[in-house]
This record gives C-alpha cells, sequence and structure tokens, in this order.
DNA sequence: CTTAACTTGTGAATGAATTCACAAGCCTTA
DNA sequence: TAAGGCTTGTGAATTCATTCACAAGTTAAG
C-alpha cells in the first residue's frame, strides 16, 4: 500500500470523531463539506483521505454515516483489542491510568510499572503497579501490544531499549527527549514541553 | 517577518533541549551535524532551520553551545515570565500542576479553576483551586498569557469562547476536540486519542 | 423523461517542506 | 603564506502535501 502521511491519519482520527458524534445524534448522511467544517479543513482535503482507501461516498448525496464510521474504525484498526502497559506510576501514568479514552477505543490496560517500592504493590485506579524489575518478563507473558511511557526523561531511552528488546514494537512516550528505536518499532512523542514552546513562539513573533 | 511552519518550531525546541544537555556536559561547540544525529533529523536541515532567523555558525567550525542556546531562547521567547491559568482540576490538570517543565521554561502557574465544590479552596501541589465563576474577572484582573485546558471534551469549546471573549490569546487544551477560536489566538491541542489511534493504524498497517 | 441541484472521486496544478550540492569561510599545520 | 580538512549558509532541485476544477453519478421535482 501507498504510504499514507502522519498528518492524513491524525485527519482521520479526527473525521471519526466528528462521526461518532453524528452517529449519537441520528444523522444518517454527510457531506465532506460538513466533515470538514466540524475539522477545520476543506471538502477536497476530506475526499483525498478518504480516497487513498477507497470510495465510500456516493454522488450526489455524500456519506452514510455509519458506514463510513465503520470503515474508519476498520482503517484505524479499532476493531480489535489492544493491550497496554504504562510504564511510570507518577501523576502522568495515574492520569493515563484512569483516562476513559482507552477503553473506548478498545486498549485495555493490563498493569502499570516502576521502581519506587512504595507504588509496588499499590493500585492506580483499578490497575495493579508491578515492580518494573519484572518487565521483561511479563512482556514476553502477556504480549502487550503497545506500551506508554510516563518516566522521567532520563530514563526513557533506557525503558525504550528493554521494552523493545523485550518485543514490543509501538511505544506512546510522555517524556520530553527524543527516543531512538529501530524503524519497525512505531513511536510516538507528546511532548508538552514542546507545545508550551511552540505558544512562547507564537506569542514573540505576533504579525 | 517570513512565516516560520511549525515543523520548523517544534524542531528548534527540540535542537535548545540537545544543547542544554550539552551545556551540562561542559561542550563549547557542536556542528549541525551532531545536533542532526540527536534529534533524528540532517545537518541541512538543522541549517536550514537555523537560516529563517540568521546565522548563527562558523564555517569549518560549527556552533558555539551557549550562544546557540541563547539564540534559541530568544527565538522561542522564552527569555520573559509566561502567566498560566489551568482550567479543569482533575487528574490531568493534577499532573500538570506539579510538572516542572513549565518552570523550568518560566512558566509560572497563577492559579487553577474548576466547578466542582470538592475542590474549590484547595491545593493542586501548590496551585489553589478557585471557582470558575471567576474567571473572567480572575482574567481580566491577573492577566494570563496562557490558559491551559483539562476539561471534559464537551466543555471545552465553551471554555475556549470564555476565555478568548475575555482576552487570552494562547491556550493549551488537552480535550480530545477540534477547537475553533479566532486566527489571532494560538491554540494547540494535545489529543491523545489521535496518538493512540495512530499507534494503532501503524500496529494495523505494518508492510 | 428531462432538468436542476448536489456531491463525489480524482488527475492536474499549485504550494510547502526537505534535501542536494557547492561556493565561501575558518582553523591547523608546516 | 599555502594547503588540506572541516563546516556553514543558501540557491536550486526534488519530494511531498494540499487545493483546484471538473466529469460523472445521484436524487428530486415537474
Amino acid at each position: 500500500m501507498k504510504r499514507i502521511a502522519d498528518s492524513t491519519v491524525r485527519r482521520l482520527s479526527a473525521y471519526l470523531r466528528f462521526l461518532e458524534d453524528f452517529e449519537n445524534r441520528g444523522l444518517s448522511t454527510i457531506s465532506s463539506e460538513e466533515l470538514a467544517k466540524r475539522g477545520g479543513t476543506t471538502s477536497a482535503q476530506v475526499r483525498k483521505d478518504l480516497s487513498f482507501f477507497g470510495s465510500f461516498g456516493k454522488r450526489g448525496l455524500g456519506y452514510s454515516v455509519p458506514e463510513l464510521a465503520g470503515r474508519l474504525r476498520e482503517i484505524l484498526g479499532l476493531g480489535k483489542e489492544w493491550r497496554v502497559f504504562i510504564v511510570g506510576a507518577g501523576k502522568i501514568g495515574a492520569a493515563l491510568a484512569q483516562y476513559r479514552g482507552f477503553r473506548q477505543r478498545g486498549f485495555t490496560i493490563l498493569a502499570a510499572y516502576d521502581n519506587s517500592a512504595d507504588k509496588i504493590g499499590k493500585k492506580l485506579d483499578g490497575v495493579s503497579v508491578r515492580d518494573i524489575e519484572h518487565l521483561e518478563r511479563d512482556i514476553q507473558r502477556e504480549k502487550p501490544d503497545i506500551v506508554v511511557l510516563t518516566v522521567p526523561g532520563d530514563q526513557a531511552q533506557k525503558v525504550v531499549d528493554r521494552v523493545v528488546k523485550a518485543g514490543v514494537r509501538a511505544i506512546l512516550s510522555f517524556a520530553p527527549t527524543q527516543l531512538h528505536a529501530p524503524a519497525d518499532v512505531a513511536v510516538k512523542t507528546v511532548n508538552m514541553a514542546m507545545e508550551l514552546e511552540g505558544l512562547s513562539f507564537a506569542l514573540t513573533n505576533r504579525d
């Protein structure tokens, strides 16, 4: 398949959000124009994004809301259950453990890991915190699809190396550092420092 | 000034992170090649990014680490103090209140806001939680530069409208919804759902 | 059946971002 | 002073992403 740009995938994800909203409101069809207005883009962009995966609309009419939502879920791989380990049971880890968006999308949090004695054995919103010593062993046993990284920046790369070696192929990191991993491992980083500095830049360089 | 791409600003932010690391290790100069390797990009990209703002290097030698770090801080607007309100005192708000990256970059959290009676009056890691009723009044009094939004998705747009009307010109949102604001308001969104679905897509569409 | 009003899907055109490639400058050594 | 080894800064070339523009298909109304 042709390589799909990251920006395209992000928009597909946004379209799905709007469609779910439309589904709840009982609307049955929607045009690329309406979808575009909701997402702050153009109708041509919407149609082009979808065209990479097929023709889902009807000319003159638009898209069937439930059908397109289903197709997008399929494209994005949201049909199956994804198994998740959280590594780092600090404040961010805790916030993620209770984040309902995970379950809503079929992401099941199996466990959290930490190296601090006063966290190990406790629960993080129903998720038990285990000793990070057992990380590799548990990865081999429970085969998580995704590791969410919420450890301090200076430990992030070390954990990446460990989980990649143990067989994990997708990582979502909240550490403010550049991570290096083999090409076949999908790494996404949510970098707060970067976002803040982006705002600072925008505020500083106004027209 | 020529319009600077978002991706460029994000890279500048990353370069600054590496330079701070080099500063701590006492290194005095660095080449675009080394900076590129650290950031997973190319030396030409590094030089092009910097060239939008001036010529900071010495041919044959590279860049002075402290000088380039200083220039980048200046470009990114990190010299001054930025005043921040957090709106939404849930788990994510709490995680942000204790996030040290804010203070490190000169972002001062003035207060947090919530509408829940059992949170108002409490403290979130030293930050007092106020009644969201007083949001507009306090914005006018204390003139925050940035509002960080950690309210549930269905309330996010309403809060955006309120703070924009009260004069705020920069927003960092953690709500998984598309936000609409006037063009002169800088809005950044950290959308966890999008990142998760991006990973799901990557795992599903492996070559 | 015909016309009018819509809306999709997609090549072609445009615009934006990245990479190439090399002249110009700096440092060291002799 | 000259030569060799580096590295920057930047137009030009290339690659990638977005927007344009329109033929083709659909529906509704008369």
